[in-house]
RNA sequence: GUCGGAGUGGCGGAAUGGUAGACGCGCAGCGUUCAGAACGCUGUGUUCGUAAGGACUUGGAGGUUCGAGUCCUCUCUCCGACACCA
């Protein structure tokens, strides 16, 4: 090869041809289905970014990359592939954004947006660029506004005075979901309860839908079991507590009824509405009230699990904390008289807000312990010495066993205990079976500024009432004063003070219902219900009159594959499970789960650590894109490692891609007149080895890239170079081939180079290669010869030869490496593998 | 604590129970060059040996098997998710 003859022209300027090719593919349409009439329709879906930053980091390009591989693949197969991207704008991420850099979020989305679309061109995804999404857009968020009132005309949205989580340094509510170790999501603030009324989606109604699909979903494992531990199904029981001298009556929930009879206490949880009930009609009870010195406990200890945060109540987490209510009830099971106490290690959250304590649950101990409150143990294991430790409290048992001092049931194994006190239960009026779910309901108000306005409106004499759709959308006021203020009165219907609060020609309005003054809500809704129901609207961004067309969803939806990051299992991708399930509901879709297949990629670090803006490590793509082009980066960042374990970027390793895609480039240029030859002749093809060499690719690649295997793929591809670089003639086919098999890949080189050897454009219009079946078994096989299934020599023999293990076996006892072992030994056995390997087991002594 | 995932050369990583370390990075030597860059060729797990050739080697300890990185039991370490969920 001798480069210096090689002109200017041939050298591989990837910056020249990248963005030529970019043009070409726009402007034939290359990626853009015709929606209507596509005949094998797949959606290709990746989770489209938010703008929380100056632009795109090469995280994103890495997901967005190993996305397209497959869908380019896919189109290959000759599927219709569409892959649109857009952005997910509207939110607090892109608003904290905003006041970081000092900018109007308006302007700030104007300037990210054209920032994360020139990247997301310059990095080569066949998108669709006719069909983008931008969720602050009030052609997008008129349907988001839309959808919550479809979502409040069926009863599933509503107003509720909750204990809510808030996080005093976005001044906003969270839902339960973005509230991480007791943090925020976004800012890692540590979040507060807050006692506040907000608008609420009742996801709950929907948790048996959402648990009971998930085991038809093709979804990587790891997000289905974290969405079944997120929805968090328990069965049990509920029990009914009567409190003494009175009329009142204390529901429990428990997994355990079977452990009943050792219920020595009932805890409630300072939030248990009771207390309040309680204290007021125990106060004047003479000999039967509460002593003011206890009141005045409840009180205090009450006021002050409200003032916790969420760290400070899991950091006592060992320490339980309680105080004595003053008053009993009595357990259904045995009559026995039981204290009831106030402790926030019971969660108001969960369940009925209220246990029982017993002998049984490591928690309850520790409290009894601590507050000197009788146990009882009521199962052992059967197993002497360990009961013995049971029944003394050295040992908490949690299992199940064998019922003791439990009346008419001691003596049943828990099971049993459990079907028949539940039924005992039932029976006598107590209650019975019962489910209950970690899963709460979504709320949805946010006291931010930049998000839809939830599109509802408040009247004094009609209640709340939803914005006429013809009035849609309620568009997000220029207020000047746009920065968080956090809630300041909860008073009346009005949700405190938001930005929208401080426009007044937005908030004042009339009754829809009535026409009288009323009062717009000014709360906006969680970024997530934007992107719980974009994957709709990409086939639709054409048609104004409907939030999504529904022949053209009928035609490509559910999403044939959808992939993204698992950070996301229990937010968007389970919002937009139940977004989907609504509409369904309502008859306006005709499926209930919105993703056919998820598959999560893995994370990309760098230099092993996470990427964060706050260690400043983060990677930005540009770069590395100018100085060796989308191509090489592309290709580099799935060669780090498979796609759904996530890699480590190395800027050494970029190197050798770029070297890699230099010298497909070199060869291609070097040997297509040696390939004009070969054409001419009768075979297209070279050697037989060469077209060997060249099936056993395709099916490699092909079973690859099926697999979503990225990095063993082009390694394929690596060996496959190396072996044409040596061979002399190169025929046609084998170019093309090799070609098409890194189009998915590098598809601007690929491009060029096709054109090059007069292949006709666009080469990401051709099918995938097929692989000739007969064409995958060499003529050659290399034996391995082991001794005791140590290696000892390998012998070459015809593909013929190695069907007969006679023939084999007399090659083998041939070798000298072989004889010096055998020599003097006997022979137990030997075992033939046909084509791999052959075992002499010997007497090793 | 519960549930996942993973431990293989200097590094990223390959290996339907059948030649461990493919492919790439890095490194070394050679070639090309006035020189460098770039490029090309060769070598490269550890260890003993001039070599031929041995021995050892997939976190650790056992086991199944003619044969184990892969299967089973126990154990250690790291990463991720959830977590006072009754």
């Amino acid at each position: 090869m001798d480069n210096k003859k090689m002109s200017s022209k041939q050298k591989y300027n990837p910056n020249e041809i990248e963005p030529k090719w970019q043009k070409i593919w726009d402007e034939a349409k290359v990626y853009s289905p015709n929606l209507d009439t596509a005949k094998k329709p797949f959606y290709n879906l990746m989770m489209f970014p938010y703008p929380s930053a100056e632009g795109m980091h090469v995280g994103n390009m890495y997901a967005f990359t190993g996305a397209d591989v497959y869908g380019r693949f896919m189109r290959m197969q000759g599927n219709d592939v569409f892959e649109p991207m857009g952005l997910d704008g509207f939110g607090i991420h892109s608003e904290n954004y905003a006041i970081k850099v000092g900018r109007h979020p308006k302007e700030q989305a104007k300037i990210s947006e054209k920032n994360f679309y020139r990247q997301l061109r310059a990095i080569g995804n066949g998108f669709d660029w006719s069909r983008k999404v931008e969720t602050y857009d009030p052609k997008y968020y008129k349907w988001t506004q839309w959808l919550f009132i479809q979502l409040f005309k069926a009863g599933l949205a509503y107003r509720r005075k909750a204990a809510v989580n808030f996080c005093p340094k976005d001044l906003t509510v969270l839902a339960d979901e973005q509230v991480i170790d007791g943090k925020c999501e976004r800012c890692e603030t540590e979040v507060i309860k807050k006692e506040l009324e907000q608008w609420f989606f009742r996801i709950t109604k929907y948790a048996d839908r959402l648990l009971n699909n998930i085991e038809k979903l093709d979804w990587s494992e790891k997000v289905k079991i974290a969405q079944r531990q997120w929805i968090g199904r328990s069965e049990g029981a509920q029990i009914e507590f009567k409190v003494q001298s009175s009329k009142f009556k204390v529901q429990v929930f428990t997994t355990r009824p079977d452990t009943l009879y050792g219920a020595t206490f009932l805890v409630l949880s300072p939030e248990h509405p009771i207390i309040n009930v309680i204290l007021n009609s125990f106060q004047n009870l003479g000999s039967n009230g509460i002593p003011k010195q206890v009141r005045d406990d409840i009180l205090e200890y009450v006021e002050n699990a409200k003032n916790k945060n969420e760290q400070e109540r899991m950091a006592e987490g060992k320490e339980k904390t309680g105080v004595f209510s003053g008053i009993y009830a009595i357990n259904p099971l045995n009559q026995e008289k039981v204290p009831v106490w106030i402790a926030d290690y019971a969660l108001m959250g969960y369940g009925t807000g209220a246990l029982f304590g017993d002998a049984h649950d490591e928690r309850d101990v520790k409290f009894a312990k601590k507050y000197k409150i009788p146990l009882k143990v009521t199962v052992i294991t059967g197993d002497k010495e360990k009961d013995e430790r049971i029944k003394n409290f050295e040992e908490c048992f949690t299992g199940y066993g064998i019922l003791i001092d439990s009346g008419e049931f001691s003596g049943l194994t828990s099971e049993d205990a459990k079907k028949k006190i539940t039924a005992w239960l039932k029976d006598h009026n107590y209650g019975g079976t019962e489910i209950t779910y970690h899963l709460r309901d979504w709320l949805i108000s946010r006291q931010r500024y930049w998000g839809p306005p939830i599109p509802m409106i408040f009247c004094k004499k009609c209640n709340w009432q939803p914005v006429p759709e013809k009035d849609l959308p309620v568009l997000l006021p220029d207020v000047e004063d746009w920065k968080p203020k956090g809630i300041h009165s909860t008073s009346s219907g009005q949700a405190g003070k938001s930005p929208l609060a401080s426009a007044e020609s937005f908030v004042n309005t009339a009754c829809p219902n009535c026409q009288g003054a009323a009062k717009r809500e000014t709360d906006v809704s969680d970024t997530f219900l934007d992107s719980a129901w974009y994957f709709l609207r990409y086939v639709s961004t054409d048609i104004e009159s409907v939030a999504f067309d529904i022949e053209r969803v009928k035609k490509w939806l559910p999403v044939t594959m959808y992939i993204g990051g698992a950070e996301h299992s229990v937010l968007h991708l389970l919002y937009s499970r139940f977004i989907t399930m609504v509409l369904k509901d309502l008859g306006l879709i005709e499926f209930e789960e919105p993703f056919s297949r998820f598959y999560a990629h893995g994370l990309l670090v760098k230099e092993g650590a996470k990427m964060s803006k706050s260690k400043g490590n983060v990677v930005i793509p540009d770069e590395y894109i100018s100085k060796y082009g989308a191509d090489t980066l592309r290709m580099y960042l799935m060669f780090l490692g498979p796609f759904n374990q996530g890699g480590d970027f190395y800027d050494t390793g970029i190197e050798g891609m770029f070297r890699f895609l230099k010298r497909v480039w070199t060869l291609v240029h070097d040997k297509k007149d040696s390939m004009k030859t070969r054409n001419d002749s009768s075979s297209l093809l070279g050697s037989n080895e060469a077209y060997v060499f060249m099936n056993k690719t395709i099916k490699r690649v092909k079973d690859d890239m099926e697999n979503l295997r990225y990095n063993t793929a082009i390694a394929a591809l690596m060996e496959y170079y190396n072996f044409l670089s040596k061979q002399e003639y190169i025929a046609i086919e084998e170019f093309r081939n090799l070609l098409k098999l890194l189009s998915p890949f590098a598809p601007h080189i690929v491009e060029e180079l096709w054109e090059y050897i007069g292949g006709k454009f666009s080469i990401h219009q051709e099918l995938f290669p097929k692989f000739n079946q007969n064409a995958l078994k060499s003529f050659h096989r290399t034996i391995a010869i082991q001794i005791n299934g140590k290696l000892r020599d390998t012998v070459i023999v015809t593909d013929q030869a190695s069907k007969n293990k006679n023939t084999i076996e007399q090659l083998a006892r041939k070798s000298d490496k072989v004889i010096k072992y055998l020599e003097g030994k006997t022979i137990n056995k030997v075992v033939y593998v046909e084509g791999k390997i052959i075992n002499f087991v010997i007497d090793d002594r």
